[in-house]
DNA sequence: CGAAATGGATGACATTTGTCACGCCTTTTT
DNA sequence: AAAAAGGCGTGACAAATGTCATCCATTTCG
């Protein structure tokens, strides 16, 4: 039995239920300020650190150990997939928590590849965010309904050089200057972006782009 | 003395404060329910309804007349500032505050325009917002400080057929679906788009789009 | 090793875009 | 009523885009 465990043990032997220990992560303040407002509200779960990026995230999460780490995706400079990747490489057994706005099954593929156990989608009920984290920390794994089905769906069809190029040409990007900032020629960039196109099934890179985006391939 | 007055002043009589009555709007079901729960935790605010969109938030807000009415701007079939606009034309005098994500001067103006107290950023740290409510509620003015300079800004340069057609350019539209899709000519399509470019300064349609949507013109 | 796949480049060609200079009606303004 | 401005269309042309077939090096793999 670890030290973890024997604290909850202690926990339980006090109140006849123990705490978890979170750490909280999102980027719009408010937002962050609000969950953590929600979670405290609830007796047997205590925020313990909150922050407002992926570097602050993995600094609070390695200093406090914490049960239980609830991040958003999309933040400044590291993505909370990068940060449950880091904690996943350094075997902390610190179980993660996605909770973000976008249902595409590509950031789901990643979360769960990068040992997340629980992918929430801010759509949900608010409620219920507090039973997921209970079960999460139990060990169970919790994924939203709505994408647990489609969940494995499709692949992402896309390599490395497509992804790119579609990136910029997504942003308004002339093929001219896709190529010389990829070091490639004009003619292959708009080969690659042909290729993209007719992969996704869109009619011009733009569509394509957008496509690609929905889906969290990017 | 209106009857809402003197409930005032019977709670002030109670606690020394009054209730602020609030109806708090929001798509994200889970940060509807965080921020309810961040307010109600102020003694003095109390969330009286929740609404998902923005029909049900006009709904809500003319059955339960609250002293403030906080709204996300982006929510489907009808917007957060459309619900303004409505309240507006009916002179309910209800106080309106704006809280989103986007820092875009279009929006802030338009805001404006529909008689909006407040207009805040999700950015901000959670703890202002009671304050602002607050504010608001007494009649002050309440614009999220790095908006507050440039607001007003720059007019947007763009007709409603270039609003139009550069939308759905930005979808990636070709310009001859744009124009049976809006019953014009392919010519005067291109034509518009060329107009919009020049006074985006954009170098293409994509662009233009890009900095349209920036501008909150879209 | 030889064969097949991979990443990149060319060249050619049809389409789509972006730009301009006009022309034609209605509204507005004066 | 004449003039100006707005909304829409045409035609023409250069530039950018999308598609293909083909070619050349590396890797990779049976």
């Amino acid at each position: 039995m670890n030290p973890q465990q024997k604290e909850s043990l202690r926990d339980n032997l006090k109140a006849n239920r123990k705490t978890i220990r979170v750490v909280l992560a999102e980027d719009q303040g408010m937002v962050l300020g609000a969950l953590a407002a929600l979670l405290d509200i609830e007796g047997d779960i205590s925020v313990i650190a909150q922050a407002r990026n992926g570097d602050e995230a993995l600094e609070a999460v390695l200093a406090h150990k914490p049960d239980v780490f609830i991040t958003d995706i999309e933040m400044p400079h590291m993505s909370g997939l990068d940060v449950a990747a880091e904690l996943k490489r350094r075997k902390t057994g610190i179980r993660v928590v996605i909770v973000t706005t976008f249902a595409r099954s590509g950031y789901l593929r990643r979360a769960l590849e990068a040992g997340a156990s629980g992918y929430l989608l801010k759509d949900m009920p608010a409620k219920e965010l507090a039973d997921a984290v209970r079960r999460v920390h139990q060990g169970l794994r919790v994924i939203h309904p709505e994408l647990a089905t489609e969940a494995w769906g499709e692949m992402d069809p896309l390599t490395d050089r497509e992804r790119q190029v579609l990136r910029l040409a997504g942003e308004g990007k002339p093929s001219g200057d896709i190529a010389s900032e990829l070091g490639l020629s004009d003619g292959t960039v708009r080969n690659y972006l042909s290729e993209a196109i007719s992969k996704l099934g869109a009619s011009n890179r733009v569509e394509a782009a957008r496509i690609a985006r929905n889906k969290g391939w990017l």
